[in-house]
DNA sequence: ATTGGCAGTCACGAAAGGCGAGTGCTAAAG
DNA sequence: CTTTAGCACTCGCCTTTCGTGACTGCCAAT
């Protein structure tokens, strides 16, 4: 049985540990925290926290850290998390105010929750895979190139060249830009890939095989950008924590550029009732991330597409402020996504 | 008087350096090299290039260091590079070859170049400064709502969202995507904002407010993309590398995701007889980069665009392969975005 | 100009010793 | 049963010391 104090102890443990890196024993704990009691029984709740596995000893007579498990316990904790002070609020809306394009709001976000949390941060573009089709158009580059750019509501645009089998003169093109736009627009994706399936069928014999083509190319070019895309930034901050980390940060750092990794990473965590996800150390081991805390939030951009945010840093981090600074920018995003729909 | 033996020495010395990351001695140097002569000449040889500032002895009775001079002459020595191995060609072309769109060439080109050189690659988007106009569209998102979508024919895609005073209908869109690109269509972009500033008189009095905006939103938009953007891949190389500096590699990583720095550093490099330009040590001081060796060359997108590639790393680097890479990759690139344009 | 010899310098690694923070245990008290 | 004080013990860390080895610089001879 553990004890209500026993956990107040798990509590200032991380929170001195977390501040000072320094492995915290018992003696400086009841000099730095008013539990009024002596350091003898703060020793024995720490053998039994010790017995539960929530905190261990890096040398036989040191004082304790937190294990992976105690810090899972000490944010399952934190039910409540205090909101950001003004100052921090402040400088969201200063960074995330006036934004041009998706783009350009995803990249402000990232290096905003970097400096926010002085971790690495790390944006997931809006899946496609919920948005609708906005407007495709076709751009004639030569006689036998063109360029398709597919738009969708949550306003991303993604643009492709193709190369065309037959000459295309400008009438065509435009007859075939209003009948695609007619037939797709404000259709899902899934069912603008199905209806691409037989497109070229109003078509004449002759158009048939040319309209075949770009209607395929627009399929791969819907079904190809359904993978993400991550954005990173403040890996700088990883080289501050580094002393941190047992070995060298230079796996960390790999598994990081390897987004592929890190989207599956993202895929499998779900939020909890704060909305924010927070995966620690080991169970982020199949990752190559075993020595890493990810903490995720889901947001949603306009046409319904979801994707996460979140920051990834040592397991010695500031978790209540950090978790705080990734909800408020997720909501922050969600707010300014939805207001002005791709923007 | 600096003899040919002695650059020789400096050669073997920055070589053996490279590959040992230990301090050079005159005894290692005969034994591992056939000068022919007895270490106590090497030693001469040695005491004259320290002389010159060439060489450096890290403590009073160490071998010796090239210094930022040393790395200088030795990399103005390697006249002729020899060409990458077949395999690192192969990687190459089966990196870039099947390429989609330019952010997919560009991204698969900043990945390649750090695999190649073990080091942090960046490139330079194309700046659109010397691109032309290929194509305007506009669409509509909602009546007061519209994205344009600026294509160049460097293959560049940039979009925007604009809210409008006035309802806008289908039909005057139409009308004005037609005259924009009538009037715009193939200028060069410094003509096109010309062309931009005057468009609206063509209009009635009732249009000239809307039309007005629309065509000053286009203005920011193809000057405010003008300010280039930068991938970088292989931070996880620093970190690697990071024996190679004094302190911490924190402030280099710090100025690499400060991109407008990079960009004044990129702006500043020319190229030199091979393409490829070196910048060396405190050549980079003012940058923050004064531990740091970056080589760069330039690349042509189609349009007329010109950017630039190259890796960043420490001094104590393998110049004469990554130079080889650094222009290997900008020449295949070039030849690339040449074949199709935009692409 | 080159070479062999030799004394001198100095960083680096190993070994030793002292320090101190912190623990676990025991016995007594509330 | 919980809490407290006292105490012996452990062990990582820091500092000091010392020996080793690599390399240089200089000098005289070729």
């Amino acid at each position: 049985m553990v004890s209500q104090r026993s956990l107040d102890v798990l509590r200032v443990i991380v929170q001195d540990y977390v501040a000072s890196r320094e492995p915290v024993g018992s003696k400086s704990i009841v000099e730095r925290h008013s539990f009024g009691v002596s350091a003898a029984t703060i020793r024995n709740d720490m053998a039994l926290l010790e017995e539960e596995e929530l905190i261990a000893a890096p040398h036989t007579s040191s004082g304790r850290v937190p294990t992976d498990k105690g810090y899972r316990v000490f944010v399952d904790q934190l039910a409540d998390l205090r909101p950001l002070t003004s100052a921090q609020r402040q400088a969201i809306g200063a960074f995330l105010g006036a934004s041009a394009d998706l783009d350009d709001v995803l990249a402000r976000t990232v290096r905003l929750l970097s400096q926010l949390t002085h971790q690495v941060a790390l944006v997931q573009y809006p899946s496609l895979s919920t948005s609708h089709v906005r407007h495709i158009e076709l751009v004639p580059l030569s006689t036998t190139r063109i360029m398709s750019v597919f738009i969708t509501d949550s306003g991303r645009v993604e643009q492709r060249m193709l190369d065309v089998a037959g000459p295309l003169d400008e009438a065509f093109l435009s007859e075939l830009r209003a009948r695609l736009n007619a037939a797709l627009g404000g259709l899902g994706l899934a069912e603008a890939v199905e209806g691409l399936g037989s497109f070229a069928d109003q078509f004449s014999r002759e158009r048939h095989p040319l309209v075949s083509q770009i209607a395929a190319s627009l399929v791969e070019q819907i079904g190809a950008n359904r993978q993400d895309r991550l954005l990173m930034a403040g890996a700088a901050n990883l080289v501050r924590t580094e002393e941190d980390f047992t070995g060298s940060i230079f796996p960390v750092l790999e598994a990081i550029e390897e987004q592929v990794t890190l989207l599956r990473l993202f895929g499998e965590m779900s939020a909890d009732q704060n909305g924010v996800s927070v995966s620690i150390g080991r169970e982020n081991a199949e990752f190559g991330l075993g020595e890493t805390s990810v903490l995720t939030s889901g947001y949603a951009a306009s046409g319904g597409a979801v994707a996460r945010l979140g920051v990834l840093g040592p397991l010695r981090m500031d978790y209540s402020n950090n978790m705080a600074a990734v909800r408020a920018v997720a909501r922050y995003l969600t707010q300014l996504l939805g207001e002005h729909p791709g923007a």
